[in-house]
DNA sequence: GCCCCGTACGTCAATCATGCTCATGGCCCG
DNA sequence: CGGGCCATGAGCATGATTGACGTACGGGGC
């Protein structure tokens, strides 16, 4: 899944090196392909040598202000598609935020650090989605499709009412579908980073799941003993 | 959805960095292509090398007022379709508007610093489709009818008085029916950009949408639970 | 033209209602 | 017997609603 030829092409920048390859390493297990850089200068130079499809900001650099290198990006019509290229801000929680935000109403968006990595995932699908990306913002195996804009889940058609918490983990499920997921990815992906409690939560959340999109046959919500959950529909 | 190579296209003229960034970003997303000016010299030079639809000029430059502007404009006829270029004025509350307002050049328009992007993006709109846009007034989801122009709700046909900002917002929702906006996004850009308030002003006034349009079956605007809001038609 | 008043609107805070999250523990299956 | 399943309920976060207050605006009287 990592790394195909294809895959879309996201730059990161950002002046700590930990955020950074935080960052480049989940990004690229998420099936993105990965540059980065740690200065306004690099991050010109490398979007320049190979045009990102969308880059993740970090508005306070070092040498000038990310609003700065947004410009200069876009004056080179770095896209990788064509168009300017989409803008991701990353930014700390106080007041710079607020600039941010007017800024970032859009195909430009922002993202509060810290940030939850499925949240940043998802918005950066969103934004490839609207610019003209292969994603849609829809997910389907079997009889069940799960709408990430509208964060509708629906069963054959019909609307599944869910909690933030279930459409997180279905949605990883489903995202990986096919593939067996252990409950300790789960708990980094599904929730927040700073979880204290029991691994067990996960059972229970998948119980909920089972009792309310799975209640058809044939049962998609698999478990592989001792090892985790897969999410498939049986070969027919 | 942005920079399509026959969307239509803005010039946007400010001396400030961060506004001149902010509709940019704002306006991009919207769909438009844009070009932007910091001086009124940059403004001439941008317009000649590609004419626009539409120019949106602070009223104050650094070298040469606006309506100095306009005239070299005018005179170059610089209209993306053949016409005199409309021009959106942006200016502060005070004495200028004034000025503007006597100004009544046929196709143009002014709004007021500090003003809602929502708003803004009507106006834009409003503007192109007087000059021969594309763009069609209403937006209609279920029983509910918006005129953006005429600033009217109907439900089923029957007129609903609603207050400017239930308006707003109601035409934020609409334009995003299907998609879950968060409480941020709506405070972003239904309300002004420099609101400091608290973003339990969104609830309240999702309240009072939903008692004065949402209240015969079904119901359009919906609550995710932790996520933000949705307006759209349950699944038939 | 000026002032006064009433209305409408926007904002905030307090209260109430909802429903989500998660720990616990008993039972069952592999 | 360990791992997994799921019912239960406490505590908490979130959302809905309403009332109160301040202000802007418009109309009418002087």
């Amino acid at each position: 899944m990592t790394s195909r030829a294809d895959a879309e092409h996201l730059l990161v920048v950002d002046d700590e090196a930990t955020v950074r390859e935080l960052l480049s390493a989940t990004l690229r297990f998420a099936g993105f392909r990965v540059s980065s850089a740690g200065t306004a200068a690099e991050a010109i130079s490398a979007a320049t040598a190979e045009p990102p499809d969308l880059v993740l900001l970090d508005v306070m650099l070092p040498d000038i202000d990310g609003f700065e290198v947004v410009r200069r990006l876009r004056e080179q019509r770095t896209g990788g598609r064509g168009g300017p290229v989409p803008v991701l801000f990353l930014t700390a929680r106080d007041r710079q935020a607020d600039k941010v935000t007017g800024l970032s109403l859009g195909a430009d968006d922002y993202v509060t650090k810290p940030f939850d990595l499925e949240e940043l995932i998802a918005r950066i699908r969103a934004i490839l989605r609207r610019t003209g990306g292969s994603y849609t913002g829809e997910i389907t195996v079997g009889a069940l499709a799960l709408d990430t804009e509208g964060h509708q889940v629906t069963r054959d058609g019909r609307p599944v009412k869910v909690s933030p918490t279930e459409f997180r983990l279905l949605r990883y499920l489903m995202e990986n579908a096919g593939r067996v997921v252990t409950k300790a990815q789960i708990l980094d992906r599904v929730w927040n980073y700073d979880f204290g409690g029991d691994a067990s939560i996960v059972d229970t959340y998948i119980s909920y799941l089972r009792r309310k999109v799975d209640i058809g046959e044939p049962r998609l919500i698999q478990t592989v003993h001792g090892v985790g959950y897969v999410l498939r529909e049986p070969r027919q």
